[in-house]
Order: structure tokens, then C-alpha cells, then sequence
DNA sequence: ACTTTGACTTGCA
DNA sequence: ATGCAAGCCAAAG
């Protein structure tokens, strides 16, 4: 068995789809889940990644930043569609921010 | 081949 | 509590 950096994309796109619905990951989890402790970028880079395809299938509008910040609404096809998808799945936001606390999602190991 | 940037996080001042 | 800097890995210029 060899790791490939296709394998690293595959296990993120694994978790971003494991993430249920109504609740929302960061990217800090993904990444120690992945093995890379400080390497929460890649996540975005990866999701960027995603064949257009395939994001209809891996749900990356559940994925945010610490704050429960929506960073990545701008790479959506329009800024506002990522707040939308998420509270059409029940998900409050404070302000600019999902509710942490509420919708969190906390991956068991 | 080297430099810069990026859908981030954590730590220190 | 707020602000700046460093760390991390990969891709594009």
C-alpha cells in the first residue's frame, strides 16, 4: 500500500462527507483526523480541489473555520449559497457565524 | 528550482 | 481581550 497524495485527498473528502447533517466541522478537526496537526489549509486546498462533480456529493458547505466563520463561502459558485444550504439543514448562526456549540460536529474516533 | 500564496490554527506579547 | 508572528503542506507563478 503506498500513500499517495491521492489518498490525502480521498480521507478529507471521506470526512467532509462523514460530516452529518445539520452539523458543521472545522478544519482543524479534519486536518488532526488526517494526521496533520497544523495543516488545516490543506483542507481548503483539497476542497478546492474537488471535482465539480463531486461537490454536490461531499458537503463542504458543512466545513468551516474555528470561529464557525463560513472562510470559504467565496469559492462557492455565489458567496451567499454556503449560509443558505446550511440553514436550509436547521443550522443558527450568530451573526456571520454557525452556532459552535449547537452544531459542532464532534467526530468519534 | 525558488518564491509566494492559500477555504487555517495556535501561541506569545 | 486584541494583535502580530510562526507553523504546516501543497500548488501555482
Amino acid at each position: 500500500m503506498t500513500h499517495e497524495s491521492s489518498d490525502l485527498y480521498d480521507r478529507i473528502y471521506s470526512i467532509v462527507r462523514s460530516v452529518p447533517y445539520g452539523k458543521v466541522a472545522t478544519y482543524g478537526q479534519i486536518a488532526q483526523i488526517i494526521g496533520v496537526r497544523s495543516g488545516a489549509r490543506m483542507i481548503g486546498w483539497a476542497l478546492n480541489a474537488v471535482p465539480l462533480q463531486d461537490r454536490i456529493d461531499i458537503p463542504c458547505h458543512r466545513v468551516v473555520n474555528r470561529l464557525g466563520e463560513l472562510s470559504g463561502k467565496m469559492h462557492f459558485e455565489t458567496p451567499y449559497i454556503m449560509r443558505e444550504r446550511l440553514e436550509a439543514e436547521g443550522v443558527s448562526f450568530i451573526g456571520e457565524a454557525v452556532d459552535m456549540k449547537i452544531h459542532l460536529w464532534i467526530p468519534v474516533e
